[in-house]
DNA sequence: CTGCACGAATGCATTTTTGCGTTTGCGCAG
DNA sequence: CTGCGCAAACGCAAAAATGCATTCGTGCAG
C-alpha cells in the first residue's frame, strides 16, 4: 500500500505533470465551459505539448474525470484484496469496488463534481473505462468468492458467476451513488462511503428478493 | 412491429447506404486487416463521401459492429414490451435484452463474428453504447417489474432496483454468450437464443444464491 | 404538375487522436 | 563523475471526428 520510500524524481515529475493536466482541464471547463475547452489551451496551461497530453489521457473528457491511459487496476485490486477481510461476499465485493474506484488527487474532487453536475454526459465516458477494468476486477471478485464460499463448501464459483456478481454490485453502487448525490452530500468522506456500501447492499438484497 | 407498408423511397435508400457502409467496413477489415481499414477507403467502396459516413456511424468500429449513431432503443424497447408476456421478471428482462440486443442485417452476422474473433478489442466499444441504451432499457425493466410484481404486491420497485436487475441480467447474458461462443455454435438461430436465456437465468439464480 | 419544406449528402475548415522517429533527461552501473 | 539505457517529451504528418454552410432530391400540399 505504501510505496512512499521515494518514488524517484522521475515518477514525481510525472505525477506533477498529470496533476497539472487534470487541473487545467477542470479549471478551463469551469471557467469557459466544456465546449470551449480545447487540447491546445489545456496543454498550454499545463505547460506541455499537445502531443504529450495524449501520453497521459486518451481524451479531454478523461482528463477531467482523472482516468489515466495506463491501467493500474490490476495493482489496485491486489492491494485492496490484501487489506480487506470481509465476512460476506457481498460486503467484500462492495468494499473492493469502492476502494478501487476512488483514485488519487482528492483535492480535485470538489471541482470535478461541479463539472459533472453541469455535464452529466461525461459519466457515460466511464463505461468505456469499465471495459478495461473488467478483467482485473472480475479476477478479484472470483478470488473473493472462492476465499469466502470455501466455508459454505457449495459448488465452485466460476468466472461467469464472478462477472454477474461484479456487475450487480457495480450497478447497485452506481444507483446508490446517484441517490446520495441527489440528496446533497459530499461523497468523498469516509462516512459517506460506509453509507454508500450499506445502501448498495440493501439494493442488491432487495433486487435478489424479486427474483423468487 | 410491422412498419412494412412501404417505408418510402427515402428510408429505403438510407437503409441501403447504411448497409453498404457496414458491409464495406466488414469486408475491408477481413481482407486487409483492421488497422488498414480507413474511412476514406471505406466510404469510397460504399460510394459516399467520407463526411457522409459520420452521418451514419460515430466511428469505423461502430460500422463494423453495426451500431448506428441514431438511437432507436426506446422504440425497440416499447415494441418488445408489447410483444412479450413473460411469467417472471427474470424471464421478462432476459427476453427484453436479447430481443433489443439483436439488430437488423442478419446476413452480416457471420462475417461480423469472424471480425470479432480476430479483434476482441472491438467488444469494448459496446460498453460505450450501453451507456446510451441504459436509460430506455432501465425504463423498460422498471415497466416489466411493476407489471409483474403487482401480483406479489410487495414494495414498489424503484428505478434503482431496475438498474440493478438490468445490469445483472446483462452480465449474465454476456457471460452466457461467451460460454456458448467458446463452444462453437451459431448464436444467430432461434434455438441458441432459448439456450442463451436459460443459461443466463441459471447464472443469475446461482449467483443470487451465493448472497445468502 | 409545380413549387416548397425538410432531411440527406456533401465540401470545407477545424479540432481531436494516433503513429513514428527524434531528442531530452532521469536512473543506474562502472 | 561519466557514460549508457530507457522512458518520457516532443515535433510532424496522417487519420479520425465534428461543426457549419451549401446543394440536392424526396415527399407533399396546393
Amino acid at each position: 500500500m505504501q510505496d512512499l520510500p521515494t518514488p524517484g524524481l522521475r515518477e514525481r515529475k510525472r505525477e506533477q505533470t498529470r496533476h497539472r493536466l487534470e487541473s487545467a482541464a477542470i479549471e478551463i471547463a469551469l471557467e469557459e465551459g466544456l465546449d470551449h475547452l480545447t487540447i491546445d489551451a489545456l496543454s498550454e496551461r499545463a505547460d506541455v505539448s499537445p502531443r504529450t497530453f495524449f501520453n497521459y489521457f486518451d481524451s479531454k473528457e478523461d482528463a477531467i474525470l482523472g482516468m489515466r491511459t495506463q491501467d493500474d487496476t490490476e495493482q489496485l485490486v491486489s492491494e485492496a484484496l490484501e487489506q480487506m477481510h470481509p465476512d460476506t461476499v457481498l460486503e467484500g465485493v462492495l468494499e473492493l469496488l469502492t476502494t478501487v474506484g476512488r483514485g488519487p488527487d482528492h483535492d480535485l474532487h470538489e471541482q470535478r463534481h461541479r463539472v459533472l453536475r453541469e455535464h452529466p454526459e461525461l459519466l457515460q465516458r466511464k463505461f468505456t473505462h469499465m471495459g478495461r477494468m473488467l478483467a482485473p476486477l472480475t479476477e478479484g471478485v472470483r478470488t473473493l468468492m472462492t476465499r469466502l464460499s470455501a466455508e459454505h463448501a457449495d459448488d465452485a464459483p466460476s468466472a461467469a458467476h464472478a462477472q454477474v456478481m461484479l456487475m450487480t454490485c457495480g450497478a447497485a453502487l452506481r444507483a446508490a451513488t446517484a441517490e446520495l448525490a441527489r440528496g446533497h452530500r459530499d461523497l468523498s468522506t469516509e462516512a459517506s462511503t460506509i453509507l454508500l456500501r450499506a445502501r448498495a447492499a440493501a439494493l442488491v438484497r432487495e433486487t435478489a428478493g424479486i427474483l423468487k
